[in-house]
DNA sequence: TGTACATCAGTGAACGCGCGTTCACTGATGTAC
DNA sequence: TGTACATCAGTGAACGCGCGTTCACTGATGTAC
């Protein structure tokens, strides 16, 4: 860490930039994000911000992928903390720490998994990596349960009606391929479902479609829906 | 219908405000909604839209209402083409109205279902009873199967861990007389799971969070996902 | 250790653009007698 | 049927505000000799 103090200064005002953006991001939305807002705010001349960011566009980059690593690492934590032998419990705590932080950051939750905002395209290759390690993760809990022998597959196939097609056979090898797991494809598309489900419930609560009172108790109706959802995976 | 040439003009003039508006969301977004952009779009003065409009909000409002409204008739006809002994079929009807309207206007989806607009409240008397006509279908569909004796009560026990607080059995209780239905409240519980989770999956799909090509093939992997919520629901 | 030069953070002015909303007004359309 | 008045759509100017981005600049901090 021998930085010199220019060096420290600069890391200390980029921090602050996007520790602002996110503010603002609560106030204004994605579209509202403005740089001349944030120079104002960290008190400075506008053109001044611009040593440190690209564009507006970088700086929606920096959000998202801060948002993505923030959201992943309280994640990983919450899960890290019950064993594998356990994968309800695991899902149940990955689903929690998803819930928890949505509803301390509802902006950055919001910029991340709500409406696209008009006219800027997230650059891939920096935000495909942040953005999958909660599904990444969420995976690896079913293969980790899968791989000890304990989950139902013959309740998984009997559930299954409509059958995949081969592109999506081959989609669900690109996922398996991806996230190093091996699962069969009924559980593939299972998880999949469940990561979508998952992030509906999140969604419609923090994002006030549950209407004002979130059937009068959101926490209890969270876990209801997880216990739902491990259910569908048949986890033990 | 002895409306005067003026109310005629009138009532043609704000169709045309709601269209243009409507594809201003889809470049711009809600948040870069601009009553002057539209008057522009008109052909007229940006002040002559406030004799249609009271303000930006207004209109915000009216897109919210004709969208919840447009996507409800869909979803309402395509669910009443399969016979009501048919539960698993017209849920299927159901989740596939609601992901081809939302490919096809995904703009206004996202007004519905995506990020709240910063700034923006609906009026909860304007909007509520546009926006509930969904999850009533969802509801009496499952509604109407319970009611046939057709949905197994013992599997939606044996599955449920959780139990309902007090708080939240109160709160399936006013979902039933909302809704006019006669359900147990473990039913209630999945019809809401699966409510959240259909619009998860459609939200996933619209919003790009399953990536560039959607698992490769994404009405495929759609029919799986509400196959599986069927069997969430124990539906025949 | 001291000097000369290069790097970099921040300034201030400017470009050209957009927005919501109000207000006094003109002229056409509708209505009551 | 004809006239007088009221209603209403649309005008144009204005208020006060915001934005992203560029550019030539000053002065402080760092680096090489």
């Amino acid at each position: 860490m021998a930085t010199t103090p220019r060096a420290r200064a600069r890391a200390q005002t980029m921090d602050e930039i996007v520790r602002i953006g996110r503010r603002h991001l609560a106030t204004d939305g994605a579209a509202g994000l403005s740089l001349r807002a944030i120079a104002r705010d960290l008190g400075v001349v506008s053109s001044a911000v611009y040593r440190y960011v690209q564009s507006r566009d970088e700086l929606l980059t920096l959000l998202i992928v801060e948002g993505y690593d923030e959201l992943s690492r309280r994640v990983e934590d919450a899960v890290a903390e019950v064993p594998t032998a356990d994968p309800r419990g695991r899902l149940g705590a990955l689903g929690r720490a998803v819930r928890t932080w949505a509803r301390a950051e509802p902006a950055t939750y919001a910029l991340l998994f709500g409406s696209p905002v008009p006219g800027y395209r997230a650059p891939e290759e920096r935000t495909v990596a942040a953005g999958t390690r909660v599904p990444r993760l969420l995976m690896s809990i079913v293969s980790d349960a899968y791989a000890a022998g304990r989950i139902d597959i013959a309740a998984h196939h009997r559930a299954t009606g409509a059958s995949a097609t081969p592109a999506l056979v081959s989609g669900f090898e690109e996922v398996r391929e991806a996230f190093g797991i091996d699962l069969p494809d009924d559980v593939v598309a299972t998880g999949v479902l469940v990561w979508s489900a998952l992030f509906g419930c999140v969604s419609f609560e923090v994002f006030g479609q549950y209407g004002a009172d979130a059937m009068g108790d959101p926490d209890a109706l969270f876990e209801l829906q997880v216990t739902r959802l491990a259910d569908l995976l048949c986890l033990p």
